[in-house]
DNA sequence: ACGCTACCCTGGCCGC
DNA sequence: TGCGGCCAGGGTAGCG
């Protein structure tokens, strides 16, 4: 299940791999995971013709800027590849497996493919005239990046105060800090020796200081390192990352 | 308002 | 070996 470093590390292949190169079309093979237009027509028409000029990442929604001959911007691509979605550079000729949802082709018979078992993750085509957050509604209630400055120990000491729930769920709420799912929240927890289900305004200070800074390194870690094992992540060109090598808890309850 | 749970979905695993 | 039940797990809707 891609977390912020497996999408960070997406989006560094992407933007060494697809940028500057003219979309000729698309193919939508499960209407579902197109979230946005409803319309596949309108989403093949509006891609086609246009480059991508770079990918960012905000959390762990990925987003490609569109732009048309003239450099003038031409929407946005988002992207969520949930648990099990994966993106994938590869010749056209390559044959389709059974849970590709989503074809983009670009030029040299070259494409960028979503493939999805379990259909959770979504793209999304935002019109020019719109801000991706209005389209991609989860992008507003994203809190700070963890590398962010305004992601510091007084703001995480100022949120966990207010608040009642275990810090366990709370790393997964995405409104404290953005890109956290379950093995960086255990990783993150167990580094910082805290346990899953303590309530965070119960948390000392100097325990949110070690957990701001465990935060910070198991993330720097993994993408470092391209991403985990654990799950079936693979970068785009199909190649597994190795931080399940060095990580301490995830996947192996009662064996520590 | 807040915190939790159900739901979405499919493949893989477990027990019988 | 076959089949049913259960689990994963991010984000969102809906509940109390």
């Amino acid at each position: 299940m891609p977390e912020l470093p497996e999408v960070e590390t997406v989006r560094q292949g992407l933007n060494q791999l697809t940028l500057n190169q003219t979309i000729q079309g698309g193919e939508v093979l499960l209407s579902r995971s197109l979230a946005y237009p409803a319309s596949v027509a309108e989403f093949c028409q509006t891609i086609t013709n246009n480059r991508i000029v770079s990918w960012q990442r905000r959390g762990k929604y990925l987003l490609a800027q569109l732009q048309d001959k003239n450099h003038n911007l031409a929407g946005w691509l988002g992207v969520h590849l949930r648990m099990t979605g994966q993106l994938l550079w590869l010749n056209s000729q390559q044959p389709v497996p059974k849970h590709t949802r989503i074809r983009l082709f670009f030029e040299s018979q070259q494409e960028l493919r979503f493939i999805d078992t379990r259909t959770f993750g979504k793209m999304w085509l935002v019109p020019a005239n719109y801000k991706p957050a209005e389209i991609i509604t989860g992008l507003q209630k994203l809190g700070p990046e963890p590398f962010a400055s305004e992601f510091s120990v007084t703001y995480l000491e100022r949120k966990l105060s207010q608040s009642r729930a275990r810090i366990k769920n709370m790393l997964l709420n995405q409104s404290l800090v953005a890109g956290i799912g379950n093995i960086y929240a255990d990783e993150a927890l167990f580094t910082s020796r805290i346990r899953p289900e303590t309530i965070c305004a119960d948390l000392t200070k100097p325990q949110i200081k070690q957990l701001h800074q465990a935060i910070q390194a198991v993330l720097k870690a993994s993408i470092s390192r391209g991403g985990t094992t654990f799950s079936d992540f693979l970068n785009l060109l199909g190649i597994s990352g190795n931080y399940g090598d060095v990580a301490q808890v995830y996947g192996r309850e009662g064996k520590a």
